[in-house]
RNA sequence: GGCCCUAUCGUCUAGCGGUUAGGACAUCGGCCUCUCACGCCGGUAACACGAGUUCGAUUCUCGUUGGGGUCACCA
């Protein structure tokens, strides 16, 4: 069996879409999990529409998902270079031999040819979207003009391609749905389906995981391969991801760059977790590590049909990854959205640790557990008008007063000492827990929701304790 | 419109001829409880429709309907 090696090969006209990321995910698994490379490829051919930045973008979000690749622009391999703008003379290599060999040929005919033919072929009750340019140069002898033209493949009249799609089992398009494509601009810029199998051709590339949108493309591409002499790679050819009422997922429905998602602090590997169950199962589990998912992931198990997007079950499943990790873990990972909150704290205070292990149950992304914390270290914390106007009223003084009388004293000053040093001045005062906690609770933390009191009192220290109680 | 793909609870899905159709998120009850969570217990909720194959279809085949994709000198 020859080594497995998939590549991701996205176009750099933007942000990196967590759509992408699900299919990079696929394929970087699959790699991962039969021990073979993953290569990245910046397809690049569409000048107008690529930047340097879209380029970077793909580099941080890739990276930050941990999706490391064996081969790319920026750390080259055997099979380079890995971006089509530096590849330009080995395309141009094989659309010599295409032509050489009778599959391709140069083809002159001018804009406005073509779309005149379009209108004749409209006025006779054609659909536009169906039109098929049939150029005059296929069949003629093969001509070198000093002429602008474009260099078509001939695809063959008769027939049909198929091949054997590993999430979707057998697929057939016929040849006469396929027109005699461009394989070079009339710039000498080559096309996608041409540079495509190129590169995974002399990539090396075993299989081929992208977007069902390219379901069409493989037969041309399958051509393409044989036209050349080679077995073309093994494709697998993944769901899109749909907002909730069923269309494209876009920027209106939810956050669609994977950016986005690191600036909320959502964790990579929950992240993860989520694109890939969202389309692709094992049994009942719902939570795996980045381990457990390169150990099991298959494509026998992808779905086929497009899948809605749930930032609610997002927010389930990046809980549970939270609460999986240590609270020192959580904490160096939340520390930066705490001081993005302006709140100068230094790593090793020793609050902060327990700070986000107090929170940690609760939180769901890290921007959230630092605003959670938040009360632990702003002084004075900021206190939720509602909830002060209806715990923090005149007749809860005489309560909070006696409770920092009993924290005052109480030594050593732990979580476990507080509660029972508090707990004996409620029974010796006939008082239940519920009659104080709540003014105690804003009072110390400015909000109706948080820990438990004893721990944030613990976390906050006698002197911080007592007198935001005493205020 | 042609072609291609697709169809199990609201959502993600398990299921690969015979199941009380399972799990998770969400939702609704309840327990726990100093709040909020977490956790635990329980409920509501699905095989799009019509033929066919079969002793038997959620499962296989065909059709209908719905949804998606694609028809460039974009990728």
């Amino acid at each position: 069996m020859t080594e497995v090696r998939t590549r991701f090969a996205p176009s750099p006209t933007g942000f990196l879409h967590i759509g992408g990321v699900r299919t990079a995910l696929y394929s970087w698994l699959y790699a991962r999990r039969h021990g073979g490379k993953f290569v990245l490829r910046i397809e690049d051919t569409d000048k107008e529409r690529n930047t340097p930045e879209a380029v970077q973008a793909i580099f941080d979000g890739m990276r930050w998902s941990g999706l490391d690749w064996d081969e790319g622009p920026d750390i080259g391999g055997p099979y380079g270079p890995y971006r089509q703008t530096e590849r330009l003379d080995i395309y141009r290599e094989y659309v010599e031999k295409l032509i050489a060999s009778g599959h391709a040929y140069r083809s002159y005919e001018t804009p406005q040819e073509k779309e005149a033919a379009r209108a004749a072929f409209v006025a006779k009750g054609g659909k536009a979207e169906g039109f098929q340019f049939e150029s005059p140069w296929r069949d003629r002898a093969p001509e070198v003009r000093d002429e602008p033209h474009v260099i078509r493949f001939k695809t063959p009249k008769d027939g049909a391609t198929s091949w054997d799609d590993l999430v979707r089992g057998k697929l057939e398009i016929a040849h006469r749905e396929i027109q005699d494509f461009v394989l070079v601009r009339g710039d000498g810029i080559p096309l996608y389906n041409f540079a495509c199998v190129i590169d995974d051709l002399t990539m090396k590339i075993s299989h081929v995981v992208r977007g069902e949108e390219h379901i069409l493309n493989t037969a041309p591409q399958i051509l393409l391969f044989r036209a050349l002499g080679v077995e073309p790679p093994k494709f697998a050819h993944c769901p899109v991801i749909l907002a909730q009422n069923g269309k494209k997922l876009s920027k209106r429905d939810a956050a669609v760059g994977i950016h986005e998602y690191k600036e909320q602090g959502y964790l990579p590997d929950a992240m993860n977790n989520y694109l890939v169950r969202l389309g692709w199962s094992h049994g009942d589990q719902e939570i795996f590590s980045r381990a457990e998912l390169i150990e099991k992931f298959d494509f026998e198990h992808v779905g086929a049909g497009g899948a809605k997007y749930d930032l609610r079950k997002l927010a389930a499943v990046q809980g549970e990854h939270l609460r999986m990790l240590e609270p020192a873990k959580i904490a160096s990972l939340a520390l930066p959205f705490l001081l993005k909150r302006g709140l100068d704290v230094k790593p090793d205070d020793p609050r902060v640790v327990p700070a986000f292990a107090s929170v940690r149950i609760r939180a769901s992304t890290l921007e959230d557990a630092a605003e959670r914390v938040d009360f632990y270290f702003r002084e004075p914390p900021v206190f939720d008008e509602a909830a002060s106007k209806k715990f923090l009223v005149p007749a809860a003084a005489p309560h909070l007063n006696a409770i920092a009388d009993i924290v005052e004293r109480t030594d050593p000053f732990l979580e476990q000492t507080l509660e029972a040093s508090v707990n004996a001045w409620a029974e010796a005062n006939q008082v239940a827990m519920k009659d104080f906690a709540q003014a105690a609770r804003v009072a110390l933390t400015g909000r109706s929701a948080a820990p438990g009191l004893f721990e944030i009192m613990a976390v906050l220290g006698k002197d911080v304790s007592v007198r935001r109680l005493r205020r």
